[in-house]
DNA sequence: CTATTATTTCGACAATTATGGAAATGACAC
DNA sequence: GTGTCATTTCCATAATTGTCGAAATAATAG
């Protein structure tokens, strides 16, 4: 959990994400990346090393190219983390248009 | 954005924060977080400071106690953001159970 | 095998963040 | 006023993180 916060904690990475998560599953080469983001490609590296690291993207090879892709299923259970961490079980913010977000309320674990 | 997921992005910090959100409306003063977290006060008050400042926690005095409080709705704005982050507007993870989520579909800005 | 393209790793350095003891501040009681 | 309690700020220091050029690796074409 602390290790998903943090790879999202820097303008950088968090602007990588989202740009993995319009990209959808077929995701990105490295260096279409690099140059949508304007960034040098050892920076780019080592930004991806670390999203990776925190299971928040996936790497597959293509050719010579190395595509990464968001994975929604970690960001999924990043975001149902928080929310129990949030609200404790029960809706939180009754001024947000957050959602009810009824989930099964079952594996309530520390996490 | 970025700066209420680096005030997360610390064991220490979230168990901080995850206290206060149990704590509830209430919150806790310093002494007695210090005293739930096992940290020296100074070490404390700075990740405390932290997590003013990134907006997910409130203080007030009380005598000569600083309690200190969760701010839902900016934990609530943090999940928002995320949601639309990492769905984009649909719903992202379909072997996830976070729930259909349907939000307004205004405000889609880059936040 | 050589050349080319795509990307990562290495290395050095700058910048930020974390830690905790000691001193300072703020609030209250007497 | 003085004393005490709660907490922060200051300080030095350790550790981590971010940056980017240059060299290394990987895949493919010829």
């Amino acid at each position: 959990m602390v290790a998903a916060l943090g790879a999202l904690a820097h303008e950088h990475r968090l602007a990588l994400f989202r740009l993995l998560v319009q990209a959808g599953e077929d995701g990105m080469p490295a260096g279409a990346i690099a140059q949508a983001l304007d960034l040098p490609n050892s920076s780019l590296s080592f930004h991806l090393a670390h999203l990776t690291r925190a299971g928040l993207i996936a790497q597959r090879r293509q050719g010579r190219s190395l595509i990464y892709s968001a994975d929604y299923p970690a960001m999924n259970a990043l975001v149902g983390y928080l929310l129990e961490n949030c609200c404790g079980g029960a809706g939180c913010a009754p001024d947000t248009d957050a959602a009810p977000v009824r989930r099964p309320l079952a594996e309530r674990k520390t996490a």
